[in-house]
DNA sequence: ACCTGAACACCGTTCAAGT
DNA sequence: ACCTGAACACCGTTCAAGT
């Protein structure tokens, strides 16, 4: 058996799922290969060129799955956008951290980025504007997206802290519903770029 | 000389500083502190236990030191919120990786926002709204803050791929203006928030 | 209370060599 | 082209023991 590049990130990103990011190591993904771990790195350079590719990955099957826009408004694109960078992250264990990490190109996010802008740029956006409220709804998505993931991996907040904190409980309370908060607070976002200035 | 735990905090920030958080290793703080790895047992359970410490570290000194809004209107109390979870993650490098990696329960923290979702429901909102927009600014302040420091942290993008990309070219060039686009997404997120509904 | 010393079970990476 | 095999310079953590 030879692996190449693709079987070798199909596989890294089925151990992510089973281990999280601290514990993915390029030692047990040799052993899962059946190969030494020096033999990986006929591969990859190292370590964080598979990362990279394993985040390109993400990237790509989410933005191929997500539906399109219906519509090439302001708030489709842009929700279209957003909800992209959450779907990506979401499709695996620590997808957050790997994404964070992880330096971006992916090519097909480029071509989908300039789609994006130009069609801003179509509805009116200066190229400023639109690369601005681009940034925006991307970093509003990842912080969000990141923040849920976590929230899922980390121990459950204290009972007796929620009992002390008034806004501590309610914020539990909200983002119990990730899906629900992640939408009202992008369709504010939303809202303040509609209305510009 | 015999450590307590803010005296190994205070230097294992700095190390942050001069290292990054993936070069940060206990041991190496142990040679620091003219000690032997497994000291640093005595004082804390064991690596998280210190990564949690540090991030406490870091959310206390930018609450303390970002300035109080001057008036309690929904803006100036969310703006204050933005700005101090930009401060904390700006204060040293790998800040925002630091502050994902770590659990919260900062306690003045918990303080600081069983105080603002209080004020913010004096300011007209119900609870529920509340904790939605706090958790909104809040999630938006980390994502953009996140990207601006793995963008310093990153090598610069490729001339070619800015050259072949006006999209990226154009996000790149607004990007160089950390704080503008920070405020900008900022305030377009407050726009929306004070429209609500 | 605070630390030493030794050990265990790991890491990523390099490099010469094999087929 | 794809991998082996050995080595190097590291990790976090445990535990008994010292002072």
């Amino acid at each position: 058996m030879a692996w190449d590049r693709d079987q070798i990130v199909r596989i890294a990103l089925d151990q992510l799922d089973e281990v999280g990011l601290e514990t993915l190591s390029l030692r047990k993904l040799a052993g899962r290969l059946e190969v030494h771990p020096s033999a990986l790195y006929y591969h990859f350079s190292n370590k964080q060129d598979l990362l990279d590719e394993m985040a390109r990955a993400l990237v790509q099957t989410a933005v191929t799955q997500t539906p399109k826009p219906s519509e090439f408004t302001t708030d489709g694109l842009l929700t279209h956008l957003a909800r992209t960078q959450r779907a990506a992250i979401r499709s695996r264990r620590d997808g957050g951290l790997l994404m964070i990490k992880a330096r971006p190109t992916a090519d097909d996010q480029l071509e989908y980025l300039d789609w994006l802008i130009e069609r801003l740029v179509a509805e009116g956006f200066s190229v400023t504007e639109a690369a601005t409220a681009f940034t925006a709804v991307s970093n509003y998505a990842i912080g969000a997206t990141v923040a849920e993931q976590q929230r899922t991996t980390d121990a459950p907040a204290d009972p007796q802290l929620l009992q002390q904190h008034p806004g501590l409980r309610s914020i539990a309370e909200v983002t119990a519903d990730a899906d629900a908060t992640f939408e009202r607070g992008l369709r504010w976002l939303l809202d303040g770029i509609r209305a510009k200035p």
